[in-house]
DNA sequence: ATGAAAGCGCTAACAA
DNA sequence: TTGTTAGCGCTTTCAT
């Protein structure tokens, strides 16, 4: 004998298995007598429903799958958190799969989520190909994308506005007294640095100050460091007193290289990351950047999953723009 | 109609559904031509068997319950990464909850993971209080406790050997050249900081040099940092050259004191911290380590478990235990 | 080699 | 208010 199922609590309370599950789920009027009975029965075999049972005859597992790029990397284990404590509140459990930027262990978690009746996914990776996209559709499963660079057209999703978030950062920038504003971008022709760029340029317009802009091939903070130079070359050049980066790593990799030739951050120059990565506050000079609720994202992503789910999704008809906060920190001034 | 089922395969094809069964499991003989109809029906249907139905039957839900503390702590991701990779090579899939150090919660989630019918549990938690083990035994699933200060006896783990790699390390430090090394612990009696100071106290003693132990209330970078005018008064006392840190955190908290005291590190003193988390291989300097190896332990981890699922566990009839690198950085010479 | 039938643990008509 | 019964989608005897 394993664990006590219906049966065993029905026999000890002595009445039907019906009733058992009626009490259970209260889902039709017992008698208190029986009701007594069968609470009673279930405490003393410490019996607890199989919701694999449950979830076959009802249809309905209550399961969602997320699929991860790599569970390692901050910005995502923050999205998870978000899920998985919203969920919870909806009686909804993570089944979890990493597929490391591999096409094909995503197709496969794809089916493989699918035959555990996940009745939702939510897929956090960098970026996903028409192929995966394509396979999401045919599986019929709702499913919400949490990636950085997707900009498919008719599919809804919850995102920050980096266009906005950087113009607000730009402006901050100018706001502080800086005459000019160098934007270090990525070479890399996507739609997050597209939509960065852009930002950059509204507030440049706006204000009717000068474009400076310098692209750079990666995204690491030695990265960082190895265009510090150029950079520097392009600010003593043009009077720049402030740089604003593509991300927090990059941004300290630059100061490492300014520390490294005698430019003083932020007394010399100001210099601003993106997205509050745990690092961003304990590295010295203390960085300001733009905090992105990673948390606050996934909390909203299974909330809109789960209306959908529910088909009351009215109200993912449209993006849900998350807004983002400007952290001031030691690094500009 | 949802999704096809055995049925509209078992139709389509022409034959039972015994007949498909036991071509998806090959688990009798069917004829060429009989397998030949069902592969046909199984592709053009694009059908998935139902897990949920398989398990239910087969009385094995190929799931095991990790449950975490906190996702967002980095170790523990590393951990997660391990536990799910290796996972899946064995069929076995994760269902993630967190807990957030609340014991209510942890035993919820014990409870509503079993009912999903867990194979086994991974419990991620700095610690873990005798009743939850106990609801944990209750369960008769099988678990594996991944908590940093656990002493229980009679339970099986895989873990580090603090008392050893902080004696490794101490050794590697006074190997370097240095005279005398200080040790910064937890003022907290606990079993992992206990093991440090017994591993440093270890190479200590066996070196015939003198112990220098100063304690610490707290374990952040800030903690780190408001030690330090303690930790250096003790340094320049004493000869010391050479300052081991109970964790990367603090120790970057400590070369920031240093830092702007006027201290150079590594020239004036070397510090080592413990863990090697991210941060320790951006900051400057680079901070020496010791590098534990979260991935593997969660690999090992979850072998374990299937092994014990399996019931062949004779091999964790003791603990794993895991060895660690001292990974050597500029913050020491 | 194949199909009919029982049953995994549960819910939900349907009767009574 | 209750019990009986028929499934949910699958595996696995047991006959044939």
């Amino acid at each position: 004998m394993g664990q006590p199922t219906i049966k065993d609590v029905a026999k000890l309370a002595g009445v039907s298995i019906s009733t058992v599950s009626r009490v259970m789920n209260n889902s039709k009027p017992v008698s208190p007598e029986a009701r007594q009975k069968v609470l009673d029965a279930i405490a003393k075999l410490d019996f607890k429903p199989n919701e694999l049972a449950r979830s076959l005859v009802m249809r309905k597992s209550n399961l969602v799958g997320v699929i991860v790029e790599d569970i390692g990397i901050e910005y995502m284990a923050q999205l998870i958190r978000g899920i998985e404590e919203i969920g919870r509140v909806y009686k909804y459990d993570i089944l979890l799969q990493s597929s490391y930027g591999d096409e094909n262990a995503l197709n496969n978690s794809i089916d493989f989520l699918a035959t555990k009746q996940v009745e939702g996914f939510i897929i956090i990776t960098q970026n996903l190909s028409d192929e995966a996209l394509l396979k999401l559709r045919e599986t019929r499963i709702p499913f919400i994308l949490l990636d950085k660079f997707h900009a498919y057209k008719n599919l809804t999703t919850v995102k920050v506005d980096y266009k906005k978030e950087q113009y607000n950062l730009t402006k901050y920038l100018f706001s502080q007294g800086n005459d000019n504003v160098l934007f270090i971008g990525d070479k890399a022709d996507n739609v997050l640095n597209n939509a960065k760029i852009a930002g950059y340029r509204e507030a440049i317009e706006e204000l009717g100050k000068e474009e400076f802009i310098v692209k750079i091939d990666g995204i690491t903070s030695n990265d960082g460091y190895n265009i510090g130079k150029e950079a520097i070359d392009v600010c003593k050049e043009n009077g720049i007193t402030a740089v604003s980066l593509l991300n927090d790593e990059v941004a300290i990799g630059f100061i490492d290289y300014c520390a490294d030739n005698g430019i003083k951050v932020p007394d010399d120059i100001s210099v601003a990351g993106f997205g509050d990565s745990s690092i961003a506050s304990i590295y010295r000079p203390n960085l300001t950047t733009v905090a992105i609720p990673y948390y606050d994202i996934g909390a909203i992503s299974i909330r809109a999953l789960i209306k959908r789910i529910k088909k009351e999704d009215e109200i993912l008809d449209k993006d849900w723009i998350i807004d983002c906060n400007i952290v001031a920190r030691e690094s500009s001034k």
